[in-house]
DNA sequence: ATGACTGCAAAGACTTTGCATCTTT
DNA sequence: AAAGATGCAAAGTCTTTGCAGTCAT
């Protein structure tokens, strides 16, 4: 029944990579930053240890953004904001949706929300600047 | 420059299906639903149709969902909750963050949000029922 | 007749998974 | 030694795209 965990150097550093950026990076992101110092490093491990840290509520999930999804070492309240253009993903620290809203929403409809996410769409400062869209944006 | 819009009767179809279910529907769901009534639909028709329609802001994306893009052929201001079980998405037309807040946290924050979207997740009613999640959830 | 739209199938992108090997305990 | 973790590559899933044929204007 009970499945041991074990200590692996990797599983250390892929952690390590997501909590020391503030990128909400993908798993590629992730690989290609460990590559240096851990050049036998597969890319299938990384997906492995992102679904095991989710499940254990290390880490969160952004969702996906142009294909990719994208993860979050800070699973404290808080809100992003998420750029059209580069995808970039921005947290808005002071910005969170009140727990009481959550309980009150599951009540009025019936179900039963643990978690609330509010998102932020449009263009980050750089790509303001660059007016640098090609294209209608994603959203 | 100008690219003119023809008629196309599958288009039609494809916009009228969105519209006439409130299950926001994935690009598999739209052509399962078509196909008897249009035996040589493509599924490939479909996803440039979805892309069609939101760049024109006739639809929007609801995100991913266990793999899977949604959309919603309403496009006024809303919510949702999504299932973390089965996947179903439900309108809360009631909860709607206010746009002076996505203009707030522009100001605050230095970038250019021209939307803003909040979703709530957890069991939907027939799930809690059911209680039928084999593993963790999946956020 | 023009060019927008479609079907078909191939290709693309991201993610998951099976299996042998290596590592931790 | 047992079993968890990994590397590698194949497979899986969803989506996009090239091209030739069809259809609306």
């Amino acid at each position: 029944m009970y499945r041991a965990i074990r200590y692996s150097k990797k599983r250390e550093a892929i952690l390590a990579a997501i909590r020391g950026t503030s990128c909400h990076p993908s798993a590629e992101w992730v690989y290609q930053q460990l590559r240096p110092l851990h050049p036998d490093l597969s890319l299938g491990t990384v997906y492995r240890n992102l679904a095991f840290f989710r499940a254990r509520g290390l880490i969160q999930s952004v969702g996906v953004v142009q294909g990719q999804e994208r993860f979050d070492g800070i699973t404290a309240s808080h809100s992003h904001f998420i750029c059209n253009c580069c995808g970039s993903i921005l947290d808005l620290p002071d910005i969170h949706p009140e727990a009481s809203l959550t309980r009150a929403v599951s009540r009025q409809y019936g179900f039963a929300a643990e978690r609330c996410e509010l998102n932020f769409y449009g263009l980050c400062p750089k790509c303001m600047d660059q007016q640098n869209f090609k294209e209608e944006p994603l959203s």
